[in-house]
DNA sequence: TAGATTGTTAATCGATTAACAATC
DNA sequence: TAGATTGTTAATCGATTAACAATC
């Protein structure tokens, strides 16, 4: 019974930033393979969905311990569960979002976090007549409250979906507050203390990038899947 | 003068793909210089701001021409220009957005395409309800118009926002409408013909690195921007 | 057994960085 | 001029791929 702690294990830091990209992907397809009943799979089969070679597949997670049976492949659920604990996903993460507007308010909504382990807590703006009022259960508070109630809550992740201009006061509170990691919807690049980890999700240049590829590459490889 | 059909740029297809990804950091960063007035800026400055050497900036525009002054640096404008033109969105790109959920509602009002050169032109959902209403002035239809109106607006770019099990389909869709380049927001791997581009933008997968990070990693270089 | 598939090593390929002459 | 900064080459570093013995 193989598992992240393997002796056979690389440490993470030396783990290829893509390689932990790529472990996402292969996650997401585990799942929608146990709802469909499936109880095995393979590197080759893996790779195959996701436009990676089967060789990718095992190098990827071989950096985190031996997962698989030769001649048989993976067992799905085993698998499955490997990957979360490697992200720490076998247990619920409590995130904080800032900012209710068009883009906040969806992302309250949507599903897909709480499937994956996350559920957002608590939702802070600045406006004064959102305070106190509630989207899909979850309370809306004045910006004024954001330290207390996240430090309080011992919240790790914070979520920034503010106007540009308010991007960087929402990651200075949240990091304030004791966060650690920083997802940031603004279309800014916001400074951050060093030991705090920041992912930016802009929708443009996501955009920018279909746009080059379409105009001058003639065949994609497997491009961003996550 | 230099430009991107300068002679010493080279073919797009030798450019390494992280460097497109920067490319839109750069873009970026000048839009807001020049907001704030700046004329000129430099490699080191550049660089600084967003995480990379100043090495890796002057690199990465290698790649394209000679953009630079040397002694100087860049003219802001210039290279914003520049890039714009690399990128294709010195023109409009005209967008269709398939899928008005929550997700598809908050893109349908978001601010930042635009800024960046693309407006979704039509929107399209499977509820009968939703045909004949506007968000944003951005008319929605059913559909069963998508196919003949997408090919006839010459539309090349696409969104996807169904729910996972309706993915696969509206890609199909969409490339059948002739869309070459699809961003999926959908957490699902969609299939599609080899000169079909795709990005996918997973929201909960990018809680999922970020929440790697924290508990993995003691200090995060340059993450992910964009 | 034969066929399938793993984990791992070594070789290849690609991307980043350091160094520096050329330029303003 | 001296100081700043570019573009580019060569060296380094990192990631992917091919090959294969070991295993079921």
């Amino acid at each position: 019974m193989p598992f992240s702690d393997d002796p056979s294990a690389t440490p993470f830091e030396q783990v290829p930033k893509a390689v932990i990209g790529r472990l996402s992907l292969y996650l997401r397809e585990l799942q929608y393979m146990l709802k469909r009943g499936e109880k095995t799979t393979s590197s080759t089969h893996l790779g195959r969905l996701l436009g990676f070679s089967d060789t990718q597949v095992r190098k990827d997670l071989a950096y985190f311990g031996q997962f698989g049976y030769p001649g048989i492949g993976y067992r799905c659920e085993e698998l499955m569960n490997a990957i979360k604990t490697i992200f720490g996903t076998h247990q619920r993460w409590p995130v904080a979002l800032v900012g209710i507007g068009n883009l906040g308010r969806a992302l309250l909504r949507y599903k897909g976090f709480s499937q994956q382990g996350f559920e957002i807590v608590s939702a802070f703006d600045i406006r004064e007549e959102l305070a106190g009022t509630t989207i899909n259960e979850i309370s809306i508070y004045h910006v004024d409250f954001l330290q207390k109630i996240i430090s309080k809550q011992q919240i790790k992740l914070g979520i920034i979906a503010v106007p540009s201009n308010a991007a960087q006061f929402a990651a200075d509170q949240l990091v304030e507050a004791g966060v650690l990691g920083v997802l940031n919807f603004a279309p800014v690049t916001v400074a951050l203390p060093p030991h705090i980890h920041t992912v930016g999700v802009d929708l443009a240049i996501e955009l920018e990038q279909l746009a080059f590829s379409v105009q001058h590459l003639q065949t994609p490889e497997a491009e961003t899947g996550g």
